[in-house]
DNA sequence: CTTCAATTAATCGTGCACGATTGAAAGTAG
DNA sequence: CTACTTTCAATCGTGCACGATTAATTGAAG
């Protein structure tokens, strides 16, 4: 039935959407004791991964592109996470370098999140096979969507 | 392992987050062409199942709240999708009613989105299962911060 | 009836997302 | 070297989300 496609095509986005804000919100708790909002907290784990970056190299890692990135990475360089310069070899990128705070600060944050997860009784072991699920669906919506623009070309 | 849990909690909510993204990207190719954002699908969604809910109303079935809805319902008002009246028994609340417009428009935009999923190949029945999966995964989220809303009570 | 509490939509300010465009810089071809 | 193309970050405008507050209306208690 054509008509249950669209059913489960709701529900599933209605709850991917749900899902995304609650979680959104659950990190908040832990993160807004730093003044960090959930994406800013996700450049400083790409940071973390890697210093240095570049914005398009962030935003490679986060799929994110400089319309968001710009004005988010200046915020966090205004609260002093991080330094904006010009590249060197190329002046049209701009080199992303954690501050000592920002790198101090992995520790107490990720300790943070820690907590909430453990004292909020999230069983988060229960959802090992839900990141997998999840995955395969990001995947295939990513390349359906980016498989697209492809045809234009 | 602590840190296990912290990296299972970042994939999974960055999962659920890039997907959350990805479905709203997808739906809009279908709702670009009514001049539609998938937010206000929700909207036109419940009210398709019951017209004349009030503001509040929608905002249960939504989860969203006067901050979100009444800008939102005043754009859809001013597209023509619906009208906004003070109810008569109670003058705080707002009634919306979808115009003859918004009415016959269900037709069409479901099928819109029915071919949208049909034309990209999204093997929608291969998700049955992740619908459940992510459900719970929503509602563990919901009670879990609705709960510490009560603790303050 | 009067006072106080509760409910409701609206308002305000901030921070994403993102489609679209711009301008600068770098790379490429002739 | 010059002209053209590509690749960047930045900018612009719009529409959510959402914490916090406000003002109007209703309900409840005395």
């Amino acid at each position: 039935m054509q008509t249950d496609h669209i059913r489960l095509a709701n529900q599933l986005c209605f709850s991917v959407y749900n899902t995304s804000r609650l979680f959104t919100k659950f990190y908040q708790r832990a993160l807004s004791d730093f003044g960090l909002t959930y994406s800013q907290y996700l450049v400083l784990m790409a940071l973390w991964e890697e210093d240095g970056q570049t914005l398009h190299q962030i935003g490679d890692a986060l799929y994110l592109e400089s319309n968001t990135l710009t004005p988010l990475l200046r915020r966090m360089e205004d609260a002093g996470w991080l330094t904006r310069e010009k590249s060197a070899h190329d002046r049209r990128q701009l080199t992303v370098h954690l501050t000592a705070e920002g790198q101090e600060s992995q520790g107490p944050i990720q300790q943070a999140i820690a907590e909430c997860i453990g004292k909020e009784h999230l069983d988060i072991d229960q959802y090992n096979d839900t990141q997998e699920t999840i995955s395969q669906l990001e995947t295939a919506l990513r390349t359906l969507l980016t498989d697209e623009s492809k045809m234009e070309e």
